[in-house]
RNA sequence: GGGCGAUUGGCUCAGAUGGUUAGAGCGCCGCCUUCACACGGCGGAGGUCGGGGGUUCGAGUCCCUCAUCGCCCACCA
């Protein structure tokens, strides 16, 4: 047992007790613990591409109060740390970081190293060099983000990290692919896709976002195919924002019950520029009163057209390349030489350029009939694009999610209803994503930092793979990588030679590898054993606006392969906001940087700003609370070394040396207390935990410590001052349970002055013996009239401008007879710690205290 | 267009299942160098709870409606 210090400080507790804490093995998990005595919790993995920003400490603590007040209630708690170092993030900050891009089709440079600046011009890198560049820069990241995460108390058994990108991960992703698509759960497909054009990759529906854009509205005309002259009667006039989309027009669609264009369904029209013939088809997806109520289909410039296209059975006439430049040969083989010439005026251009080129050609011809409208609309983009999304027609791998088969849609609504929400409103965001599904998950991205498809494709003769019968490896070679691994039966000579095989080229998209979060931090068949005392976890906290991406996609894999839920319990947290309601930025996260913040307050500081923030409320970020946080912190130290100084180094009495009755009502309100803690925390609200426990303790040091302090000193006598002693310490006891959830630091710090081990193993507080020390016949009034007695003593001398050590003559309490009665017990702890000669009690309906002031002394 | 949430003193927030004069903290003002705490303590001023209507003996707390803000969702040519 420590001394404890005279003049205790914050300062440097969190080295002092993240070393303990490791060297300890403090939140090491029981692997020999049964799943019932388990708790386990499925923690998002951070980004490493990036930084750590005041919005991660923010929910991670959150997640941080739960896990410590599982712990003190006897679970083992499985809480593990994964880094999200997959995906586009990390080849994005790799080729910024060091100026180089992947070239898949250099060979692999074993000798390379990365340029010490990085060049203007990107190095162009083999994959495999380019991925061992990523593994090298996110090692240095978790690093880091490893070191803020102990700074900031986060009770992770840092034994059980695992990395998105890792050999187990990939294993574990793999292998789970390799059953969706035994199952015919994950498949293949070639059909238009929404297509990123700068990194050349397809994206899926929850990665998009519609961004206002600013456009315009082009009236063109259309002559009727049969038309004998150049009469306005003779054409139809549509608006588009997408003129460069004329050569890929294959029809033209309206209502089927606007009269407008009755008349003109099935027959025929050509397009401008190209003369193209294109058919006038009816379909209820037009809208009447969009446009001039008639509009072009083309292939393809929004999802709608993609609908009529596959509806109406019409062809494909795609103008867009991978690239988002209009490609090289016209779309149509047999169109004229005027049409050729049209065409070549586009191709090779970006989409904005052959758009601003087709307007000039159809000026020119007469066939643009206004100057353009300028309109602003919302377009696709991926969330983390710059240009909008183009549609392509390519061949991905899609798993099923619900978005094309009603059967399942529903029984994952149903998974959805089974889960235990907190805050339960935010189910309503589930419901409306499942609803609102238009097709399955498209989870091939042609990227390299990623886990690749376990596939390969025979080659047929002529070289062609046949994609209908993917050559797969058995479980036990996973992980591969096809693109350097053989199949079963070939030899690698054979590799891209006809009558052999070739590797699918594509990676997972990062969702669907991290959608496997549980599966991968319980190590799903690769330990059965841990497996088993893990898993369903038991919590998944995670933000709101990922509720789409990563909780979706994780329900969706576990009703797959386990037919049930990955974890029971969700806790949503919300954002941390500027102070003018925004959205916390990037750029205002990168000036306060959260060590900075840890520093500047201390840990438990940040930690109480972020514990304030209730369940699933966006919170301001605030430094004012942080300064509060301080402030209590510095107060349980204080108020702590005052209590042990008053216990005295005695053994302290058990709850049978309380006979005060201010004493015993203490401890009953206390009682109250903790159960109001334990069933805030039982339902997630760790922030109303903390309220309440920190309003208890400002009102324990205020009023209670003040009553009771010369009595414990003794002036009372013995027993009375056993009484206090033992209270006191029930009480030391008991606060620093109920904060050590949120304040790790600070509680350990004070624990270690009396106590052997570490509060934060010790049991959560038990309300059964603070009631057992108060007794059934307690007054427990008797400490709130007596605390707000002292307050109206307090008060008189602070209006009168006097020392809280002036003396008073009198005070008269007026007061019902019950409250009167519950205060007489503690009058003597009143005129000690008021230092009031006489107290009087007078029955009365409305409640008041007169106080009559010493006079001052000459002196 | 649909849905969810929010709207309480200058600021940031509490105010379970409706019930005495609506609570904190910050900031502000004043006082107190008190033997746990000057990285302090004590006290004060300051809201009638976004607007309107309703239910009720009684509403910040339930219902309707409007407004503003935020977020989620949606096949916006």
């Amino acid at each position: 047992m420590a001394q404890v210090p005279d003049k205790p400080s914050l300062d440097g507790l969190e080295d002092k007790w993240s070393k303990v804490w490791e060297a300890e093995g403090t939140y090491r998990f029981d692997r020999t613990a049964t799943r019932e005595r388990v708790y386990s919790i499925d923690t998002p993995p951070p980004t490493v591409s990036g930084s750590l920003h005041v919005g991660h400490v923010f929910s991670y603590t959150h997640t941080d109060t739960v896990a410590r007040f599982q712990r003190m209630r006897g679970k083992a708690v499985f809480y593990p740390m994964g880094w999200d170092d997959n995906g586009l993030p990390t080849e994005r900050r790799v080729q910024n970081y060091y100026g180089v891009r992947c070239d898949p089709s250099l060979p692999y440079d074993p000798d390379f190293r990365p340029p010490e600046e990085p060049p203007k011009q990107a190095l162009a890198v083999s994959r495999r060099n380019f991925v061992e560049l990523c593994d090298g820069l996110v090692k240095q990241d978790e690093e880091k983000f490893e070191e803020l995460w102990r700074h900031l108390g986060l009770s992770v058994d840092w034994g059980m990290t695992y990395t998105t990108i890792g050999r187990e991960s990939q294993r574990i992703s793999q292998r789970a692919f390799l059953r969706m698509l035994a199952r015919g759960e994950a498949y293949q497909a070639e059909a238009p896709t929404l297509w990123d054009v700068d990194f050349r990759t397809a994206v899926a529906q929850a990665e998009l976002e519609d961004r206002e854009t600013a456009g315009a509205f082009h009236a063109i005309r259309f002559r009727k195919a049969d038309a004998d002259g150049d009469r306005p009667d003779d054409y139809v006039v549509i608006e588009t924002t997408r003129p460069e989309l004329i050569p890929a027009c294959v029809a033209l669609v309206a209502h089927p019950d606007d009269e407008r264009y009755q008349p003109l369904f099935d027959s025929q029209v050509t397009t401008p520029l190209f003369g193209e013939r294109v058919p006038v088809l009816a379909h209820a997806l037009a809208d009447p009163e969009k446009g001039s109520g008639i509009a072009m289909i083309c292939t393809f410039g929004d999802l709608t057209d993609v609908t009529w296209w596959r509806e109406l059975r019409l062809p494909a006439r795609p103008v867009v390349g991978w690239d988002g430049r209009l490609r090289g040969d016209p779309p149509v083989a047999h169109w004229s030489e005027r049409a050729i010439a049209a065409y070549g005026e586009l191709s090779g251009k970006t989409v904005k350029q052959a758009r601003e080129r087709i307007v000039e050609l159809l000026r020119e011809h007469g066939d643009l009939l206004a100057d353009p409208k300028p309109v602003t609309h919302a377009v696709k983009f991926y969330e983390k694009g710059d240009r909008p999304l183009e549609i392509v027609t390519t061949r991905q791998w899609y798993i099923r999610n619900g978005g094309r088969d009603v059967a399942l849609a529903h029984a994952l609504l149903e998974r959805g209803r089974q889960l235990h929400w907190y805050p339960s409103y935010m189910r309503a965001r589930y419901e409306s994503w499942v609803e609102g599904l238009n097709g399955d998950w498209l989870v091939s991205r042609q990227r390299f930092f990623g886990v690749p498809f376990p596939v390969w494709y025979a080659l047929d003769d002529d070289g062609e793979p046949d994609y209908d019968h993917p050559l797969v490896p058995s479980e036990d070679a996973l992980p591969v990588d096809p693109s350097s691994d053989v199949p079963d039966g070939y030899t690698a000579d054979q590799r891209g030679r006809p009558g052999g095989f070739v590797a699918d080229p594509d990676v997972m998209d990062t969702w669907a590898t991290s959608s496997l979060t549980p599966q991968i931090a319980c190590c799903w068949e690769d330990d059965a054993d841990l497996f088993s005392r893990t898993y369903p976890m038991d919590l998944r906290p995670q933000a709101h606006e990922i509720i789409r991406t990563w909780l979706f996609s994780t329900v969706v894999r576990a009703n797959a392969e386990f037919g049930d839920l990955p974890w029971r319990d969700v806790a949503i947290s919300g954002w941390v906001l500027d102070p003018d309601r925004k959205k916390m930025s990037k750029s205002k996260g990168n000036v306060v940087t959260p060590m900075g913040l840890l520093e500047q307050y201390g840990s438990d500081a940040v930690r109480y700003w972020a514990a304030s923030g209730r369940p699933g409320t966006d919170t301001a970020f605030d430094e004012g609370q942080m300064k509060v946080g301080r402030r209590l912190a510095i107060k349980i130290l204080n108020a702590s070394k005052f209590a042990l100084g008053a216990i005295g180094d005695g053994a302290p009495g058990g709850p049978d040396a309380v006979t005060e009755p201010l004493d015993r009502a203490l401890l009953a309100v206390l009682a109250d207390l903790v159960d109001e803690a334990t069933a805030a925390f039982e339902s997630y609200d760790y922030a109303r935990a903390l309220e309440r426990s920190e309003r208890f303790f400002w009102g324990f040091c205020d009023d209670y410590v003040e009553l009771v302090k010369q009595r414990a000193y003794g002036v009372a006598g013995e027993d009375a001052a056993a009484s206090a002693r033992a209270t006191l310490r029930l009480a030391l006891d008991t606060l620093l349970g109920l904060f050590a959830p949120h304040l790790p630091f600070v509680t350990e710090e004070v624990w270690s002055w009396y106590r052997e081990g570490s509060v934060h193993r010790s049991a959560w507080p038990d309300p059964a013996p603070l009631r057992a020390a108060a007794g059934t016949d307690v007054l427990v009034d008797t400490y709130p009239v007596a605390a707000g007695v002292l307050g109206a003593v307090r008060k008189a001398k602070s209006e009168a401008r006097r020392s809280m050590r002036a003396d008073v003559d009198r005070v008269v309490v007026y007061d019902t007879a019950d409250r009167l009665t519950a205060l007489a017990a503690a009058l003597d702890d009143l005129r000690e710690a008021g230092r009031v000669a006489v107290v009087e009690t007078v029955v009365a309906d409305t409640p008041a205290v007169e106080v009559e002031l010493a006079e001052p002394d000459a002196a």
